[in-house]
DNA sequence: TGTTGGATGTTAAACGTTTTACATTATCTC
DNA sequence: GAGATAATGTAAAACGTTTAACATCCAACA
């Protein structure tokens, strides 16, 4: 059995591929009888419109592509899952744009876009995959795109995320308010518009406290577990032990609370950690992970939202839509030990 | 600036619209000095073919589908991105197909490969989303489609995944070696053939080892964090405890953990868990996990890896592959205590 | 010198839809 | 019964590529 196509189905009902077409597509348009007429035809052998002949004609992929560091982050995960569910309550598929920070990745899958593959992006990136000005793409010929968690450099895009800022000084201002004055700091990849202001945040909040920062307790790192446990090791070879450990991302804080753990320290008894995203391990683990926790679902459905609105050409009434964080504190910091202030 | 076409390369070139194409697809078929002219062209405009018109000419859209029930399952998570690394090194684009174990989902997603969005389907899931026989298609009809980690019930296709009964058998004569009597069982979702084999090979490993199973000791849950933890609660509530908890996912494992650290029992002094599946996360937490490891990249490459090649034309030489698991002994589990044997 | 054949380029027909513009009836209004 | 209007169907032109078939040119060869 070949291939079936429209062409097949109005043989089959005796009609011309035009009310094919209009019985699907455009019903009422068509009398019902011969609608019914086409319909069991086409139900008769599986009929399956073809979707590349119908987006080629109507310019409408009906994709968008989410361009993401990794699938396999927890937090990355529980975005990506509400940008697919709300995509598809509105009739969007989305690709699959796992880019491992590669910056041509990151390009390939933005060009999808350009190619008439996806009929927009939504980038979780602070690199903006299109050359822009100078002879090349104008800003507002860009394809529809949303900016997720990170800022690409242009405030014409949308883009949704929290205020990482906020946030950081509320996660430094609840270790600082428990006592802690030697607070360690594991970032993830610095290069994320995200990691700068979590970093900002910090600072200001020490400085606000009048609290110096050492920068031998301020570690570097990248979001994994490995980071974590990696970053852990080096501060505890300082000499200047840290009382609390501030880390830019649960997985980077149960990473380091694995050696914390190892090594014979009390988490929060010797050492306080205090994570970011509240994925959702961080409640089950031992000790109960503090942290701040993101609206990862809500921040992917925005951003699916957002996007597809743009794709309709509905103009965003704004921007800038940051998502409420919160400090949730739970088991793993706790107030400064005096016998252990150092 | 309008869309441009390859029309607009072909007037800019000076040449004709095949001699635009060749020069991008077929190099050679056209003298250096033209493809240059028309390669210069292309570049200066920012020029990229549409992929529609071209899936639509040539019949192949360069995406395939993965049907997998939760991407923000972190043993999911992994085997799809493997799945996208390996398709992407392929020159293919991977769409999402997140089920959340619907039926209705998992049928338009598959029908993506019918009408020629995807030129193949990983499923995982053990439901065959097309009709097969009676008149409706036939089994050797079907779209290039593997089977991820579950069975859909036709040995005419590839299946990819480990031996679930054979692995059951390792983790539950783990515990039975540590001297365990009184086992509880904690299941994923028991529609699944993964579970059910699971299921059987438990049942094999506790009958060749003379214990009864407890039917009150078993609870069949569902694959998250809520499961374990839900399962956990109504397990302890059993006056006959059990010494040792056999579950189905490391999800389930940390959720059931949970609850028992909450309710003062030590894990393994108390109780021994035992997970499934070896995520990153298990050898993070307190205790760290004991588990079988499931190979979750090389599931997820070798599932592409094959659908690739079936869409090639390939078939692959052998339908069942099993990859291996492997008991991974940490320090969740541990010889059934004297003092309380029940 | 006429023939062959490779190299290079072009024309035009697909691919399977959607949709505009038109044709044909049927129905209504006066 | 004429004319207008609505309802229904169809022909054909797109959409932007790829590719088979054909055309041209020129070098090589007998």
């Amino acid at each position: 059995m070949a291939k079936i196509g429209i062409k097949d189905i109005a043989a089959k009902a005796g009609v011309s591929i035009a009310t094919v077409s209009h019985a699907f597509r455009n019903p009422g348009r068509v009398s019902e009888q011969t609608r019914r007429k086409v319909l069991a035809a086409a139900d008769e052998v599986g009929y399956a419109p073809n979707r590349l002949a119908r987006s080629l004609r109507t310019a409408r992929s009906g994709c968008i592509v989410a361009i993401i560091p990794d699938v396999a982050d927890n937090h990355n995960s529980g975005i990506i899952k509400a940008i697919e569910k709300t995509a598809h309550a509105r009739g969007y598929s989305v690709l699959l744009g796992d880019t491992q920070g590669s910056p041509q990745r990151e390009r390939e899958f933005a060009a999808m876009a350009r190619s008439g593959q996806a009929d927009g992006i939504i980038l979780m990136s602070h690199r903006m995959p299109f050359r822009i000005g100078e002879g090349q793409l104008d800003i507002d010929e860009l394809p529809p795109l949303v900016n997720g968690c990170e800022f690409a450099g242009y405030d014409e895009l949308p883009m949704v995320g929290i205020d990482d800022f906020a946030a950081a000084v509320d996660a430094a201002n609840h270790l600082i308010d428990l006592g802690h004055r030697h607070i360690a700091l594991v970032t993830g990849d610095m290069a994320t518009t995200s990691s700068r202001r979590r970093m900002d945040g910090f600072t200001r909040a020490m400085a606000d406290a009048g609290i110096g920062i050492n920068d031998r307790l301020v570690v570097y790192g990248e979001y994994t577990l490995g980071g974590g446990e990696a970053a852990a090791r080096s501060l505890l070879m300082e000499k200047q032990r840290p009382s609390a450990i501030f880390c830019f991302s649960d997985e980077i804080a149960l990473g380091c609370m694995a050696v914390l753990r190892e090594r014979g320290f009390d988490v929060p008894g010797d050492i306080s950690v205090i994570g970011f995203d509240n994925i959702p391990f961080a409640r089950y683990v031992a000790p109960p992970l503090t942290t701040i926790a993101q609206p990862a679902a809500d921040i992917g459905a925005t951003c699916a939202a957002l996007l597809l609105d743009l794709i309709d050409g509905k103009r965003p009434d704004k921007m800038r839509h940051v998502m409420p964080h919160e400090l949730v504190v739970r088991k793993s910091t706790a107030p400064v030990s005096g016998g252990r202030r150092t």
